[in-house]
RNA sequence: GGGCCGGUAGCUCAAAGGUAGAGCACUCGACUUGCACUCGAGAGGUUGAGGGUUCGAGUCCCUCCCGGUCCA
């Protein structure tokens, strides 16, 4: 965040006046803040300031969450705020993120941009939010930073016509709300200057500081940030405002940590289970002198200046600190867990599933380390009770978030198993018996173990320790820099399309329209027809683009073979002469295609909404491909399916279609919809429109979707799962069929069945029995004639035993074998040295092209010239345009030129008993 | 979506480019009242798939598939 980029302007309020308060610059930190006149002391926050309010609390005292929560929004309901329900803290509705991470984002883009009104105006909502960006920081700053927490925002958004409130009601609700409810004395409230700037907008804002600790954020947006970097004024000005209600509770409470007040029984569990115990008067201590210290820097250096000041030893104090900070983490994760996790999010490597899984390794790692890794189970079921009084749907999920939540722990215990004894396997394998600092990034990056983990290991099994390098985390960072991100090119078209207006899309209005008139509004190169109405419905949303004719009016039939919607306009590429601009063409879809991707398309929100019963409230859609002949969905789900599940998903879907329910469209704006059928409806990914198209099949599924349905599900005649494969981890692919494809599927079924029963020559009850008793007699087959050969190898090794030339220490065979193969030749070879210890043979194969050849000594062979068999091979392979190879005994290789056999007798002789030199000798005789 | 690691017998893993192996599990046999143990024998493999280099590829190169992991 760039700072002072607005003038004084932009924070000289009237209501300072009114309050007495003056503005002062910062010397240290170069800001200016506005405090009460009377004011006497530093300015600013941690670290600059240290916490006042550690065992100590300021104003109004409470330890509930949940009662600064009712007054936040007590407050401000009085103050004719209208009170609504948090949102989900998935961001299913937007793209551009997958967590709520500030009260804001329940209203951006469309409300802020002004598209769609706002729920209400003005409101107040308390909105659990996650930030995973400073996850390092929870714990270690003793509940400054908390992954999950709830942001309490009032909000309102002003335009030309209708001004809400702005800058001095805000600052003036702020002030009143920290006095009269909080009941904090005005001296100790400072409002620093800043400059926030986020999601492509920006605006000056208060940071409002009590005690040190920055306990609330009024941030003015009204502008929007250009490309090249400068400002535009926004048309909605909207006051956003952040107060972090666990702060509050924290500075009410004096709490030592905010984490004993937010977490009391979930942190009582691990104090207890961990055997953790903790000296009150030195964490006192240690939280005041932390809170003087930079938090930017490495943990170890903060460690050291912390225990500088309270005049400790370094280790002592981490001793003292850090089972505390690892209890902190794994109560906040967890939490956040089981947020997350209630709202169907399945642990994957991809997307928000990657966040859900990172947080589960990094509670188990630290509940490892604290030695009780089994109690994870039990304080996410401690968690879900807890926090379900105030967050219904963790009740209501309570048994799917367990489930998932296992099925990860045991992934995780199995790569943890896994790991170990692969780092039992490189370390006995290594140099001088370390781990060398590359070894280390790659058990990271590529196998999920942290050094520290590492080391946990070695110290256990064997009773070593390795050394963690310094930069490790900055190594393992650049290591992914390097990794630039590559883009995905959008597919472009002639930029003066844009010019024309939005195509009027007449399928829509109806669906069963086969012939349509329109005038040509614009040709493009090379074969693109633009027109102002179109029956064509475009590629979108997983369904294919219908095809079919478009007639001129001098009676030529041009094919439509693919439309697309380009940002409304609709694109009809077409084969032939293309059309004049203003000319009449008779437009005809291929109804056969259009009704079966009708039929598929609703055919996928039914197995959706099929396998989410049988599944759970975790299966969403991952994506989704229609087409005439089979179609696909992605659903996510933690394991492969078995083949009950998928007759059971099968069933269920083909019952609804039976049911021959209405299919009912609508358009609602989003808040609207949202608020009737929830954030369900996002199942195909974000729909980027004020106005959504609500597709309901009866009662039982809603979705927000653009694609062509059925009238009644009737029409989509039976579905038919042929096939389900985990694609990837945490999603599931269902491949079938709808309607006449499932016809034609059971058709071809049943055409081989009975080829089947024709070849095997009995009915289909007894085909599985026949090739069963087939494959026995094959097998046996198979091994008889196996059992033959295996006997012939062994009757011409003793022949060659028999055959062999006696020679000075070896007793030499030569042989050439015209039916058998390498393998044949190499287990002759191993017959006849074991039949004849003192044997050498050379065994050709002229089978093979080029020929191979084996040479095996036999183990009491005494070779005049101690050639090698392998180099021997070697020499051979060689003269004769091959290779060859191998070891003392054995060696191998293929004869690529034409072979002069008594030649090449010789020549092994002469290599056997003289060496090269004298092999050479043998040969030119 | 990208990077990295991996894929060999049912499982855990070996094999400088040169005859695909070990342990556990399995089958049969011996010992034993029975179980366990022990001993002996046996079965089990398209080395993830396809292509390339080579006389020769589990091993080297390319493409793809699958699993794991880190990061968006």
């Amino acid at each position: 965040m760039s700072k002072g980029r607005f003038g004084e302007e932009e924070y000289r309020l009237s209501v300072f006046k009114e309050l007495g308060y003056e503005r002062r610059l910062c010397e240290k930190e170069g800001e200016y803040y506005w405090v009460p006149q009377e004011f006497k002391g530093e300015c600013g926050e941690s670290p600059t300031v240290k916490y006042e309010f550690i065992d100590n609390p300021i104003g109004y005292r409470t330890s509930s969450l949940e009662e600064v929560r009712n007054l936040f929004l007590g407050f401000f309901s009085s103050k004719s705020h209208k009170v609504i329900d948090p949102y989900p803290v998935v961001a299913r509705w937007r793209s551009d993120l997958y967590l709520t991470d500030a009260s804001i984002v329940d209203f951006q883009p469309y409300v802020t941009e002004g598209m769609i009104p706002p729920p209400a105006n003005p409101l107040v909502v308390s909105q659990p939010c996650i930030r995973l960006l400073d996850l390092d920081n929870v714990g270690t700053t003793f509940g400054r930073h908390m992954s999950i927490f709830e942001m309490g925002g009032h909000h309102a958004f002003n335009d030309s016509s209708h001004e809400v409130y702005w800058k001095d009601e805000t600052v003036r609700y702020s002030y009143e709300f920290i006095t009269k409810i909080m009941k904090i004395p005005r001296e100790k409230i400072l409002y620093k200057e800043s400059y926030w700037s986020g999601g492509g907008n920006a605006g000056p804002c208060f940071e409002v500081i009590v005690g040190g600790l920055e306990v609330a954020t009024l941030v003015f947006m009204r502008f929007k940030v250009e490309r090249d970097g400068s400002l535009s004024e926004l048309p909605i000005r909207t006051v956003d405002t952040g107060y972090g209600i666990e702060r509050f509770l924290w500075v009410a409470s004096g709490a030592l940590s905010s984490m004993f007040v937010v977490h009391p029984k979930a942190i009582q569990y691990i104090l207890e289970e961990g055997k953790i115990s903790y000296d009150e008067d030195l964490i006192k201590k240690y939280v005041v002198a932390l809170s003087g210290v930079d938090p930017t820097l490495p943990l170890s250096q903060i460690r050291t200046q912390v225990a500088k000041v309270l005049n400790v030893k370094p280790e002592f104090l981490e001793k003292q600190i850090s089972p505390l900070e690892k209890a902190f983490k794994i109560v906040d994760h967890s939490k956040s867990l089981v947020f997350i996790l209630s709202e169907g999010v399945v642990p994957s490597n991809v997307g928000v599933g990657y966040l859900a899984r990172l947080l589960f390794r990094r509670i188990a790692r630290n509940m490892r380390s604290l030695g009780i890794l089994d109690d994870l189970i039990p304080l996410l079921d401690l968690q879900v009770n807890y926090w379900s009084r105030w967050f219904r749907t963790l009740g209501e999920q309570k048994d799917e978030i367990i489930k998932v939540a296992s099925v990860e722990f045991q992934k995780y215990k199995r790569n943890y198993e896994r790991t170990s004894s692969l780092i039992l396997k490189e370390l006995d394998a290594s140099k001088n018996y370390l781990l060398t600092p590359e070894k280390l990034v790659e058990l990271y990056d590529s196998h999920g173990f942290t050094p520290e983990e590492v080391n946990d290991v070695l110290q256990f099994t064997r009773g070593i320790s390795v050394e963690i390098p310094v930069d490790f985390y900055k190594n393992i960072a650049a290591r992914h820099a390097k990794n630039l991100v590559t883009q995905v090119k959008e597919q472009e078209f002639p930029k003066e399309i844009l010019n024309y207006e939005e195509t009027k899309k007449k399928y829509y209005e109806d669906p069963n329209l086969e012939e349509f008139s329109a005038t040509v509004l614009g040709v493009f190169e090379p074969n693109i027809v633009l027109l102002g109405e179109t029956i064509f419905y475009p590629e979108g949303g997983g369904q294919p683009s219908d095809k079919g004719t478009m007639e001129r009016e001098s009676g030529e039939k041009l094919n439509v073979t693919n439309v697309i919607n380009y940002k409304n306009r609709i694109l009809h590429f077409v084969e032939g002469n293309l059309p004049k601009v203003g000319e009449k063409v008779k437009l005809r879809v291929d109804m056969e295609r259009r009704w079966a991707l009708r039929r598929a398309h609703t055919a996928t929100h039914i197995i959706n909404w099929a396998s989410r019963n049988i599944l759970g409230a975790h299966v969403w859609q991952h994506g989704a491909q229609k087409d005439v002949n089979e179609s696909r969905l992605d659903i996510t789900h933690y394991e492969g399916l078995t083949e009950e599940e998928i007759e059971k998903i099968e069933k269920l879907a083909n019952e609804l279609v039976l049911k021959a329910l209405p299919v009912k469209i609508e358009y609602l704006m989003r808040t609207e919809a949202e608020r009737r059928y929830g954030f369900r409806i996002y199942q195909g990914g974000v729909v980027p429109a004020k106005e959504i198209r609500i597709v309901s099949i009866g009662n039982y599924e809603v979705e927000a979707c653009g694609g062509l349905h059925v009238e009644n599900t009737g029409q989509i005649g039976l579905i038919k799962i042929i096939h389900a494969e985990k694609i990837q981890d945490g999603v599931v692919r269902l491949i079938f069929t709808s309607g006449l494809s499932s016809l034609k599927l059971l058709q071809e079924d049943e055409n081989i069945v009975r080829k089947l029963e024709k070849l095997l020559k009995v009915s289909k009850l007894k085909l599985l029995e026949q090739s069963t008793n087939f494959l026995k007699e094959l097998e046996e087959l198979k091994s008889k004639v196996e059992e033959y050969k295996e006997k012939e190898i062994k009757e011409v090794s003793v022949s060659l035993v028999n055959k062999a030339e006696r020679k000075e220490g070896f007793n030499f065979i030569f042989y050439v074998a015209n039916q058998y193969n390498l393998d044949e030749i190499i287990k002759i070879g191993e017959n006849v040295s074991k039949l004849d210890e003192a044997s050498v043979c050379f065994i050709l194969s002229t089978m093979s092209i080029p020929n191979d050849f084996v040479i095996v000594y036999g183990k009491e062979s005494k070779i005049p010239s101690k050639l090698r068999a392998g180099d021997l091979a070697k020499i051979i392979g060689k003269e004769y345009g091959g290779g060859g190879g191998g070891k003392d005994k054995f060696g191998k290789g293929g004869l690529v030129n034409n072979i002069d056999l008594e030649r090449l007798k010789q020549r092994v002789l002469g290599l056997l008993i003289f060496g090269i030199e004298g092999g050479e000798k043998i040969a030119k005789a």
